[in-house]
DNA sequence: GTTTTGATGGTATGGTTGTACCACAAAAGT
DNA sequence: ACTTTTGTGGTACAACCATACCATCAAAAC
């Protein structure tokens, strides 16, 4: 054999690419030429490494998840919140509103990705569902418990208020990502939401 | 001049043959060809009546919005609410929850025209950022009526939850369209809200 | 030292796309 | 009656796409 190279890396770095080229110019226009291009490889060797178009599409938003929950995760973490429902919810709410530039790209490739996934077959089965529905139950049981500490208003039913959290955050975000508000109004908005589900006593 | 043809009609006949496409395979996969084929026209006549693509698809787009105003212009007037602000704004945000097979269709296209609006720059000049804006100060003014009356929970203040309605009613659409959740849980997910928005005096 | 074999480049191929071009029929204008 | 003008069909064309195929080269295996 020769070189012996690293497949992971590799496949990451055309992965990389094509996230580069897709925030760039659309998912939509992305395509084998392109992204070898951008990853300033031959064609030949996105073939070689990923074979089909749609299989390097798949193992793109696959990645691209990944990442998206581990900032998730990093953000709630570096919040220092410990185990304050508010301050978690609220860190996780928060890294949907695009700030950066690669939350930017990662927000839009995905949204591009989940609305491809209503009329692609090959993207439908993808798991669109599961991580919505693990982060509102994550959100639920936060809000749950801060209910019981009497943290929240008492209208606040936790199950709909996780759900109307998401989908909050979901559509400041989209609309962030349209130009239609600045991460700042957004993220000010949100507050003032959470604000009232969870009212400082005074 | 031979049959002597009214374009208005001809034109509106193929934009409904583009958006019954658009919402089958996508608008991505909306081509001159498919959109003759689905018109039942030749692809001659498609380029006769909008002469290039993007003139059919920024001309689709513009009668893709104006229809979904008239929906919800219609939908509060069928609501027969009056001057009442909180029937007024329900039936505003309810209109976002795709129901039927039309209103799944037109969010479907619109929100595949917005996504493509961040990374193309003939669409990005387009107006997706009139219609919420106004939408938003819609709904804050009638949040303020509402308000003065003594209707709205105290910590509400118009102009912000005009924008968490508007975020909130968007991101439920969506996820219905993703098939996340049911338009069933997306309205009762919205009128919690509303409820918590609107306490009952009792 | 020879033979595999993994990694790469280049290129051919069959299909699709948007659009330009050519032709023609039929009604309107004269 | 003849000439425009308008609507329509068919088709050609250049570009681009995903992918299959062919060739090569170097390093590992033996």
């Amino acid at each position: 054999m020769p070189k012996l190279v690293d497949h992971e890396e590799r496949r990451a770095h055309i992965v990389d690419a094509l996230l580069r080229s897709a925030a760039r110019d659309g998912l939509h226009s992305v395509t084998m030429r392109s992204v070898a291009t951008e990853a300033g490889v031959s064609v030949r060797l996105v073939q070689y490494y990923f074979d089909t178009k749609e299989k390097l599409l798949l193992d793109a938003m696959t990645r691209l998840t990944g990442r998206m929950g581990e900032r998730v995760r990093h953000r709630v973490r570096a919040t220092g919140a410990g185990t304050d429902p508010r301050g978690i919810i609220e860190a996780v709410l928060l890294e949907a509103v695009p700030t950066d530039d690669e939350s930017r790209a990662f927000h839009l490739i995905h949204t591009e990705y989940a609305v491809l996934s209503v009329t692609d077959r090959a993207l439908a089965d993808q798991a669109f569902l599961a991580a919505p529905n693990e982060m509102e139950a994550f959100l639920a049981a936060h809000l749950a418990t801060a209910r019981r500490a009497g943290d929240t208003d008492p209208t606040v039913d936790p199950h709909r208020e996780a759900a109307v959290l998401l989908a909050t955050s979901a559509g400041l975000g989209l609309s962030v990502l349209l130009g239609q508000r600045t991460p700042e109004e957004a993220i000010a908005t949100l507050r003032y939401h959470l604000d009232r589900a969870f009212p400082t006593t005074d």
